[in-house]
Order: C-alpha cells, then sequence, then structure tokens
DNA sequence: TTTGATTTTGAGCGATCGTTCAAGCTATTA
DNA sequence: TAATAGCTTGAACGATCGCTCAAAATCAAA
C-alpha cells in the first residue's frame, strides 16, 4: 500500500443516495455528485465503477440505513408492532420535511427502471423482497412473543404492511397533513393487527 | 389559414403520454419523441412549446383517458362500487403487460417533480386531487342510491381508494400474480365498503 | 530519504441534450 | 393560376452528458 483514500465511504454514499433519491436515476448527473461528494470524476469512476454502479451502491446503502431505523425503533420499543408503527410515524410524519423525497427510494427506483433497465429494476426488487421478509420476521417474532393471537399470519400482515406503507407514502407525499397522517396510520395498524389465516 | 396540420393531436400525445409514463421526464428525450410521433422538432416546438409543455399535456391526457376508463366500467356495472372494482382490477391485472409502467403516471410525476420542479409537482398534484375527486363523486352516487349504508363516509372511502389503489399499484409493478393481486383487491373493496364515519 | 505503489486531479473526449430558425413545402384564397 | 399565410423540415447551436487517462500528488515501506 502507498497512499489511502481521502474520503469516508459511507459520507459519499449518504450523499450520493440523498441526491439520486431525491432527483432520480435518471435526473442526477455526475457532475451533481461532483458537487455534493467533493471527488473528481477520476476518483469516482476509480472507486465505483460507473454511474450504474454508484447507483446500485447507493440504493444497498439506503435500504440498509432503512432497515436500521426500523430495527432501532422495534428493539426499543416494548411491543414489537408499537415499534414498527412509531418507525412509519417518523418516515410519512417526522422526516417528511427533511426527506430528499416522500416516496421510498427502492419504489421509486423500481418504478424509474421497470421496461428500461432490466438489472437495476431486478436489483431493486430483490432489495423490496429483503424489505418485506423483514417485516415479515418481525411479526412472527411479535407473534411468538405473544402480542397477537396464534391465528395471526405474519405473511399476509407483512404484505399488508409494505402495500399500506406505500400508498401512505405516496399520498402525503408533498401533504403536509401530520393530524391526519396519524389517523390513518393508527387505521392501518388497527387492520393489520386484526389480520389472520 | 394557408395550411393545416399533418399529425392527429390525440394520437401523437398519447404516443407521448406513453413514452414519458414508461420511461419518466428526465429519462425521455426529445428526440425519443421525435421517432415514435414521427414529428420534427420545430412542429414539436411551435406545437407544444417546450418539453416542459409537452410533458403537461401529456399528463393532462393520461389523465384524462384514466378518468374515462373509469366511468365507462362504472357506468357499464350495475353497482358502481362493483364497476370501480372491476377498474382495478383492469389496471393491475389487465393492462399489467401492455402498459408502459405498472406505476400511476400521475404519481410518477408527482415523486419525479417534488422538490425538483414546483410548476409541473403542482400540477400532477391538481390532477391527483382532481382524481380522488371523482372517485368520492362515484361512492356519494353509490350511497344515494343505496348501495352503501346511509353511514358510509364517501370521502373517507375516495381516501382510502387511493390510497390503496397506489399500494397495489405499485406493490404488483414487475410482479406478476394475478390470483394474488385479485384476492387483494376483493380484501380492499370489502374493506372499503365497510367503511363508516 | 529515496523509492514506488496508489490515489487524485481536471482537461477534454465523443455523444447527446433541449431548442432555434431560415428555407422549403403545402393548401387555401383571390 | 398566382399569391400568400401557415406548417414542416432538418441542420446546427451551445450546453451538458457519462466517462477516460496522462500527469501530479501522496504516503507507507525500505
Amino acid at each position: 500500500m502507498a497512499n489511502t483514500s481521502k474520503f469516508n465511504r459511507g459520507d459519499v454514499l449518504r450523499k450520493a443516495s440523498d441526491l439520486f433519491w431525491g432527483k432520480g436515476f435518471a435526473g442526477t448527473s455526475i457532475r451533481d455528485i461532483q458537487d455534493t461528494v467533493n471527488m473528481r470524476p477520476g476518483s469516482i469512476y476509480a472507486t465505483f465503477g460507473s454511474k450504474e454502479g454508484l447507483f446500485k451502491e447507493s440504493l444497498l446503502n439506503y435500504a440498509g440505513a432503512m432497515e436500521r431505523k426500523m430495527d432501532s425503533y422495534v428493539g426499543n420499543a416494548n411491543n414489537p408492532i408499537e415499534g414498527l408503527k412509531q418507525f412509519v410515524e417518523c418516515i410519512i410524519i417526522d422526516d417528511a420535511d427533511q426527506s430528499p423525497s416522500g416516496v421510498c427510494m427502492l419504489f421509486k427506483a423500481s418504478g424509474e427502471f421497470n421496461g428500461q433497465n432490466p438489472a437495476l429494476f431486478q436489483f431493486s426488487q430483490t432489495l423490496l423482497d429483503g424489505f418485506e421478509n423483514k417485516v415479515t420476521h418481525i411479526f412472527a417474532n411479535a407473534k411468538h412473543a405473544g402480542f397477537v393471537a396464534e391465528a395471526f399470519d405474519e405473511a399476509n400482515a407483512g404484505q399488508q404492511f409494505v402495500i399500506q406503507f406505500t400508498g401512505l407514502r405516496n399520498y402525503f407525499n408533498g401533504r403536509n397533513q401530520p393530524e391526519l397522517a396519524k389517523q390513518l396510520i393508527d387505521k392501518m395498524f388497527k387492520t393489520l393487527v386484526s389480520t389472520t389465516h
């Protein structure tokens, strides 16, 4: 080894991720990225290979951050399902004004790439499946811990969670009605908990 | 008047709309459009003013086509709510493979423009509000005709319809599971019809 | 302190972007 | 049929796109 990187890979990915999340893949230029991560094109390409490569890592970084945030809320709550609810409230209500976009980056990518870029579409779909799996496991654990009835169907609940979460997030994208959002999230979880086989 | 247009404005807007819907605003170039609508740049700019102008008309065309389709299903059904359900099944299941995108063009535009282009974001939000209003009126008419209880809350139902529809559409974007989709649409409407104050 | 492997730099490549406009074409009117 | 108003054409503008690579800078090991 003779020379070491001057940038922090995590910082760079966080910034690039926020940029891509807000402006989309096609709407973000490498020069946008150069400016916000303070790297020259040569360094960017030596590190990430291509715009697509950087996007893939950015999307992965987003999904990871999302799952860590969810884990944190679930882990700190007495009832894991209550934790999930707080996570949803945080994303839809609290983070609304500081978030680069009101739409989930995974769905935004999935929507942008479907029919245009099979590889990146497949990549985003895999991450979405992973997210649903994670939610399903949280519901399963909640059931084993006795927080919901034995007849509770965790797979169905995980699926419903993703659908409702997406619908709500899109609905409140650019719409500033926190009290309404809170009501609808309440309703979402009331319906979710009553989910059985 | 000395010469008349050779192109059909409706045809051009349909084709441009499908292109923008599939590839997004940033992902579609004027040269893409030249090729699919068979017009030269001068004609396009003389007719629509700019890429943004063409996009606005394309989005309007999409929203209009969507509402006409919905009206058609609702008008031909004995029960307007049953008609709404058939409309949803048509969009999510039947049209899945011939549609330029599995995501609603209005939400895709709203997601792409939020924080990037206030004018176009506002435009797409207004069309979304119009769509929700239309659905709410359909529910109101269904109530007045006695298809649901007097306690039925049509505004709440309209809101829920948009949220559930969006969630399901995103979920089944690129996912080919028609029988599962049918089940979830069934569940969506069972829940919707039981909506009261 | 010298060496040398590694990273960073930034000018610049060819391609494509949105857009313009002078010139040519076309159909109606006189 | 000649005149003319309006539409279409397509070459080309300056800007920006993703990306490359030779040269300069940097730091660990010898």
